[in-house]
DNA sequence: CTTTTAATAGTCACCACGACTATAAAAAGG
DNA sequence: CCTTTTTATAGTCGTGGTGACTATTAAAAG
């Protein structure tokens, strides 16, 4: 490593980026902010800010969290780096470092724009097209990670609340991927894996619903997924 | 996001750090250079420095790689960013982030230790402990990073020359993982993996070694592998 | 009361994989 | 030269995970 009076340039502004996922609808949503200000005034972005000079990142993303979504307590959240973006030009007003995180939360509450924010929603996944600087990519690459990360983790849990049925935990996983999943062989897979999921005691179920009413499950102690669940290959597969 | 106007505080340094990683002998073995001033003078870390402005992290991380190597053409070789290390007070004089990147070699030149670099050398990877700053951490990330990548990606190529043995592979899996693998198993599961490996044309066979010569191979197109090599389950599982 | 929807139970066949045996072809050591 | 050792390679066998499928149950919707 080089010594340190060699460092005789400007200095980079470190902010952090979120991709806030949750599921409404049967669809995938991410939470996004409008800008206000140029450049790409008027575009859609992905929340975020500026790390303070006391913070990690992830304290930074954890805050940030909150303060976008107005949600009281962010603390058991499941947010996740994902990589660090810095080419040149990213921002044409200086150079700046991001670091982009995922959060997936379970239920969706309307962003409450919190602060001096500009407008924020929810928008469907599929609609999340023209972000602000390098936020397409960011959003992609964040898809890509859950939707990797849902074959071999107990990630899918994070999208649901305490308390969920198979069908539900069912829909994350054909939600995220965008595919059906047979019903008796998903529930098969889950429950065989241990630690996964666990019943609710007292055998309750959810009822209100359309059909047969599902029992509750809560997430188990796993964190990985042995064997994984993979994914069905895609139709238009290379030789 | 903020308006950049709120920007009103000291920036930070952003800088890259390299966990290289090869094969030596039979066992992994990481490229480590040793400290020659405060703090953690005398101590080893791993090879890194400063972004320059104009660079991202990627360029800088290969230029580094280069530099610290010895090496004439890293164009080809695996750079991966594994994450993001910006905890407040991981270095003592300043604010610097880190993005840490594994790289993976086939071949293992003794370092030529570049420029004004201090001593360099390779270490096994089960010796490098009670390294600089938080290098510990970022290395053992790196080994969990590669080991779980061999898995779902054909990732262990990376480690091999242009031309191979299915032994040779086989030995990539085994040091990485620390685990004994079935001869034939290994050599049907890789074969029977579309891309993964091609034959080298001609039948080439590699002799000089001990027992009957193996065939050659090279890397195929592949990169994910579809079903993946999944590691065999430790003894001590939880229940 | 019928239809619809979803949960749940169960069956069956295939095949990937672990465990294992056997054979071939080289070097090493007498 | 012959035996031992080492590694590559071929093949077998049984089990279990999984996809595809059918059947049943229990609720809401019409």
């Amino acid at each position: 490593m080089r010594g340190y009076d060699k460092y005789a340039h400007e200095p980079f502004a470190v902010t952090v980026d979120l991709a806030v996922l949750t599921l409404r609808a049967g669809s995938l949503h991410v939470l996004l902010v409008e800008r206000g200000q140029e450049p790409y005034a008027g575009r859609w972005a992905l929340p975020g800010g500026f790390v303070r000079p006391d913070e990690s990142a992830e304290t930074a993303a954890r805050r940030e969290l909150a303060e976008e979504t107005g949600l009281k307590d962010v603390s058991g959240l499941h947010l996740e780096q994902l990589r660090t973006y810095s080419e040149p030009g990213r921002d044409p007003r200086m150079r700046v470092v991001s670091v982009a995180f995922a959060a997936l939360l379970p239920d969706a509450p309307e962003p409450t724009g919190g602060g001096d924010a500009a407008r924020a929603r929810w928008l469907p996944y599929d609609d999340a097209k023209q972000l602000a600087f390098d936020h397409d990519r960011i959003l992609a690459d964040a898809h890509d990670r859950v939707g990797a990360k849902l074959e071999y983790t107990c990630l899918a849990t994070a999208f649901c609340p305490p308390e969920f049925t198979l069908g539900e935990l069912r829909q994350v996983y054909e939600t995220v991927w965008g595919t059906g999943l047979d019903r008796p062989n998903f529930r098969r897979k889950v429950l065989a894996t241990p630690g996964f999921v666990e019943p609710v005691p007292g055998g309750a179920r959810l009822t209100g619903g359309r059909g047969k009413p599902a029992a509750l499950y809560r997430a188990g102690a796993a964190t990985a997924l042995h064997p994984p669940l993979l994914r069905p290959p895609r139709e238009g597969r290379s030789a």
